[in-house]
DNA sequence: GGATCCTTCTTCTTCTTC
């Protein structure tokens, strides 16, 4: 294991430093003290094991020795292959810096705030389009570290729910999000709803939601002039499409938006793996897309949570999107080196 | 009508001691 993880997590990509701002730190704080769950071990037999324990325990001097785990572990996974170091001062940079910014466009483009949010549907055509989208972008160039945290995370669930109840699982939290995405879609859209300020009593709401919409309460409030939701954004020369969540002004800035729900807190913008790059490819498409004619320059992730507890609202500002945007370049750039002809899923979790 | 697409999520060392 040890020779595994060393060889998989040379070949990770970089990705620019994060900070953030959260919402509320005293969810997680909250969570990460409530009390554990019972421990497995809690049931066992410990009279039954007794004397398995005393041996184990009166074992001071390990039969194995350093030359001895390297002897079993060239016997199991064979020589030490060293992969190449990558160099920390000097990132990847993409082949082509295309740029994030539309230089036709102003920064803030005299685009009325009113009327109702822009709802551009997904319209594949008939055939199947060559355009590949953002998540089947990112999910087939995740670096081989993911690969294998996501792999080990997923053994350890069927070991423990088994094949059906993982299924189960993963099909009850996808659930959740689509009601959460819908609730909130309803909301964003609705002007009487955002003139109320009361979204978690809103009557529409279906109850699985109310502790999602509950936990984002704070956050809407904040949100005004909603441009976009739900809304398709075509890159205009890089040829990648997508659906944004929703384009709106958060405290005055205008941002892409993205709602994510999750179980575990994210108090921190590095706890969302590769969302950033996802917000940073729907700016960077919309930017050109000429169904839209502002631009956006920031982004925003929040998380929010079932219970209730406040979300955690991560901004990226220009300054970090345009580094997100460079990462982003190397994943298309990576994921066109790969072919889309062999576009077989490989999504790690089904 | 059926098939397909875009999303919806999932990861971060691991153990002991106080």
């Amino acid at each position: 294991m040890f020779v595994l993880s060393r060889v998989l997590f040379a070949g990770s990509v970089m990705v620019p430093e994060c900070t953030s701002l959260t919402a509320c730190h005293f969810s997680a704080v909250h969570r990460l003290s409530s009390p554990r769950r019972n421990s497995p071990y809690s049931s066992v037999d410990s009279e039954r094991y007794s004397s398995l324990v005393k041996s184990v325990m009166s074992s001071k001097v390990s039969a194995q020795t350093p030359e001895s785990l390297q002897a079993e572990d060239d016997q199991v996974y064979g020589p030490v292959v060293k992969a190449q170091t990558p160099s920390r001062t000097e990132p990847r940079l993409p082949k082509t810096l295309h740029p994030f910014l539309n230089p036709e466009r102003a920064a803030e483009a005299e685009e009325p705030d009113a009327g109702p949010p822009a709802r551009i549907l997904l319209n594949r055509g008939r055939g199947r389009s060559s355009t590949p989208s953002v998540s089947r972008i990112l999910q087939q160039t995740l670096s081989p570290e993911q690969i294998f945290y996501l792999e080990r995370w997923k053994r350890r669930m069927i070991s423990e729910l088994g094949e059906l109840g993982f299924k189960e699982y993963s099909q009850n939290i996808f659930r959740q999000g689509k009601v959460f995405h819908s609730a909130l879609e309803d909301i964003l859209t609705s002007a009487e709803t955002l003139r109320d300020r009361k979204l978690s009593e809103a009557p529409e709401c279906p109850a699985e939601a109310q502790g999602y919409i509950q936990s984002v309460s704070h956050i809407l409030e904040d949100v005004r002039a909603v441009r976009a939701v739900e809304s398709t954004v075509q890159h205009a020369a890089l040829n990648y499409l997508g659906i944004v969540d929703c384009v709106a002004r958060y405290r005055g800035v205008l941002c892409v938006i993205d709602w994510k729900t999750s179980e575990k807190p994210k108090p921190f913008l590095s706890n969302t793996y590769d969302n950033p790059l996802q917000v940073a490819a729907y700016a960077g498409a919309l930017n050109s897309d000429d169904n839209y004619k502002y631009q956006v320059e920031n982004g925003l992730i929040v998380v929010a949570y079932k219970d209730g507890s406040p979300a955690h609202a991560h901004q990226i500002n220009s300054e970090l999107m345009s580094e997100y945007w460079k990462t982003w370049l190397l994943r298309l750039e990576e994921f066109k080196e790969l072919g889309s002809s062999a576009s077989s899923d490989t999504s790690p979790v089904k």
